[in-house]
DNA sequence: CTCCCACTTCAAGTAGACTTGAAGTCAAGC
DNA sequence: GCTTGACTTCAAGTCTACTTGAAGTGGGAG
């Protein structure tokens, strides 16, 4: 709300929740939320009230980019606060690739409800639920179990 | 779960709601809530019991993925269910972008967390929260205010 | 000194998307 | 005719991710 040059601010490092709110975005609500839930690192002091370094910003948006996605916080906080020492390396790697190819998986997702909407965009049918380009798939030909693409996609990917 | 050949299904293109749930990976409860919240058209019934036609699974398919993207259901049902005679095409085609362009930015954000969490894969950091391609764009020699890409991109594309 | 404001905790409320449970119906098989 | 199983409706419960409210605290401005 106020651009003011920080005049009450301790330094310019530090940051109070209410300051770290409106750099990221976020309710101060739920920042402390995302405190409660693990995902958030438990912040300093100072006689009381959270102090935030700047970077914390970037933080959260990685979270609310996360969360975005559909990630739950639990996946989240799985991510952020895995310690890798040499050992427990090979554990981390495991997690975040899954993590990619649950990423890519929606990433392909969302390219197929965009080739379908993109397509019907100037399509006649009545309606999208009726609309050819959502069911031209199934008959394309192809012998006879195998579905196809955008429907395969979905099954395979998604389900 | 079987996979025999219809043996007291009536026809074959005619689906029970049960056929309907197998053929799509959704429950029967969520099926008839679609159709309660309006996202699903009212099937025709055979002695009281629903009966879809195969297709639905198709839509189905589209409308899981479309929730998986964090599409909330109203805005399916809108997507799904706005007639288009002549005169409301121009308001269907504006839906219709509007969503394409909510999509791409979900694709360019899906990107960024996908980018960050590649380049930290193999990084030497304690935790993601402290890794520093999470914060590295920041530093990089640009004036003062404006933000970059990643960060950048949450900002524009998602808040 | 008092006021105000941003902060604090803790409990409870909310919204969306389903699931679950209870009680009843229908058609088929034995 | 009776049982069985998949279906029906409707109400209530659940889970996640928050928000909201109540009651209290700390510190700077006037």
């Amino acid at each position: 709300m106020n651009t003011k040059p920080a005049p009450s601010t301790p330094a310019s490092t530090s940051l109070s929740i209410g300051e770290l709110a409106s750099a990221s975005g976020l309710r101060a609500s739920a920042i402390r939320y995302y405190e409660d839930a693990g995902v958030l690192p438990k912040p300093s002091r100072i006689s009381g009230q959270r102090r935030y370094h700047a970077d914390t910003a970037d933080l959260l948006m990685l979270i609310r980019f996360c969360t975005r996605l559909g990630m739950p916080l639990s996946d989240i906080r799985g991510l952020l606060a895995t310690p890798r020492g040499p050992r427990a390396k090979e554990h981390w790697r495991r997690l975040v690739d899954g993590k990619l190819d649950e990423i890519a998986a929606l990433i392909k997702a969302a390219q197929g409800v965009e080739r379908v909407l993109h397509e019907s965009r100037d399509c006649d049918c009545v309606t999208l639920a009726s609309c050819r380009f959502l069911h031209e798939e199934r008959a394309k030909p192809r012998p006879s179990r195998s579905r196809l693409s955008f429907h395969d996609a979905l099954q395979a990917e998604l389900i």
